[in-house]
DNA sequence: TTCTATTGTCACAATTTGAGACAATAATAG
DNA sequence: CTATTATTGTCTCAAATTGTGACAATAGAA
């Protein structure tokens, strides 16, 4: 690890990034029929935030995000895409960093570089849930998975960062592919279905998906089968990354 | 009109806009069967690039790009939308910049604002053609239309910065029926139709386009018919905003 | 051995799209 | 005025895709 926080070791005058900009990732995994986010909680404050961060002087904006991304979950080579600049100047509000910055022992200063209007380069990010073992930074008490469908209330328009990458994941869910980064390595269609179902916030009929997705060309049917319950064993299946594709 | 220039208004500190953010927009058109953007070409220079600017201190990043837009066309209720944050470390490159200054009797000092790293918010604007008025800034000869299939060489990324804007049109395209506002108030089909192939870069069917579109529920056929060729007049179009749909 | 829930697949209907045909018609040529 | 031409609006039929339900297969439980 190379790296375990981020906010702490900001100056008070932001030296080593660039100013005014920031990176806020929100990290799908999915559980238990469940879409989830990662979380962080800040000690002693009850407030709840995206995980975040700033860019290097001489970082690429994308590799911020990347390393971001890495310092909560440990994960390389994830699914990790902007999708959304949040640059409104109503979202700048000192008042919770303040209390951040305070319970956790950090000088305010009027012009304190972290109490700045920020403009935020949203990204999310897709994980298998099975391989993520978040870390909180140094101010958090946690980051944790939190169901989508009941989110505490969050810090400044994280709520709406969360609602906007829902979105982008949606119309990109079909188009790009994107939602076997969400999977672990096999799984049965009818978890699959599941995934789709709760991405999209609706019910899908059985034989189409499972016609649809096989005709894709991009599943492969492993020979084993899975076991436990009451009923016909269904197949496993794995993606096929597109190099692989024939 | 309120203000017809940018860089040369800004200081050598960069007082009064957040340091190290620029917005770019694309701004298409669409005339004579080819797709159109409007590009400055700076004076003495031979250089061309997007109309770009900076945010101000107050100002939501949205209201930058809208300002920005205004700038170089005096149109309002445009429609401009995101794409891309481009933020790599590699698109810095202050020659150009340098040259441009200095074509344009600016001092050029070791640290003048205008020549650090900055991160680039893209936007992509649709308008009508026949609407716009290019206005050049004062450090530039002209701001005019250049046919997407022969650009000139752009400065540093912004060649990427178009591709990206097209790419992006191209998958909205259906998904938000955007390519309205690329056309004047009322149309032929084979007029859309044209529109339609120039962005997507492929032929469509006539009778599919035709039926597909009618059944839409967005265009509204108005009684008279256009005139001037050896065939049957064909009907002109308007398209049905939303709120006025039923 | 029988029962139950789920799976993989198929069949048929409904819908959408591809591909082409045809009559209508605004100007033009004679 | 009439014949010609190019394009338009629409229709038909075929092909492809999707909706809907049915059915046999089967892993474990009763």
């Amino acid at each position: 690890m190379k790296e375990q926080r981020t906010l702490s070791l900001v100056a008070p005058d932001g030296k080593g990034y660039l100013p005014g900009l920031a990176v806020d990732t929100v990290i799908f995994g999915f559980h238990e029929y469940q879409l989830k986010i990662l979380l962080l909680e800040y000690k002693n404050t009850g407030l709840f935030a995206l995980p975040g961060g700033f860019i290097k002087d001489e970082e690429n904006l994308n590799d911020a995000a990347k390393r971001i991304l890495f310092e909560r979950t440990s994960l390389t080579d994830v699914y990790l895409e902007q999708f959304y600049v949040f640059g409104d100047r109503s979202r700048h509000d000192p008042a919770p960093m303040q209390a951040i910055m305070q319970k956790n022992g950090i000088k305010i200063t009027d012009n304190h570089w972290l109490l700045q209007r920020f403009i935020s380069v949203g990204y999310y990010a897709l994980i298998d849930f099975t391989k993520a073992f978040p870390i909180p930074d140094l101010m958090s008490d946690s980051c944790a998975w939190h169901d989508l469908e009941y989110l505490p209330n969050l810090m400044q328009d994280h709520q709406d960062i969360v609602k906007k990458a829902l979105e982008t994941l949606q119309i990109n869910l079909d188009r790009k592919l994107i939602g076997f980064n969400l999977m672990p390595e096999t799984f049965t269609m009818a978890e699959l279905q599941r995934l789709y179902e709760t991405i999209l916030g609706e019910k899908l009929r059985r034989s189409s998906f499972q016609r649809k997705l096989l005709s894709l060309g991009i599943l492969e049917r492993i020979a084993k089968k899975k076991t436990g319950a009451a009923h016909k064993a269904p197949y496993l299946y794995r993606f096929i990354p597109e190099k692989d594709r024939k």
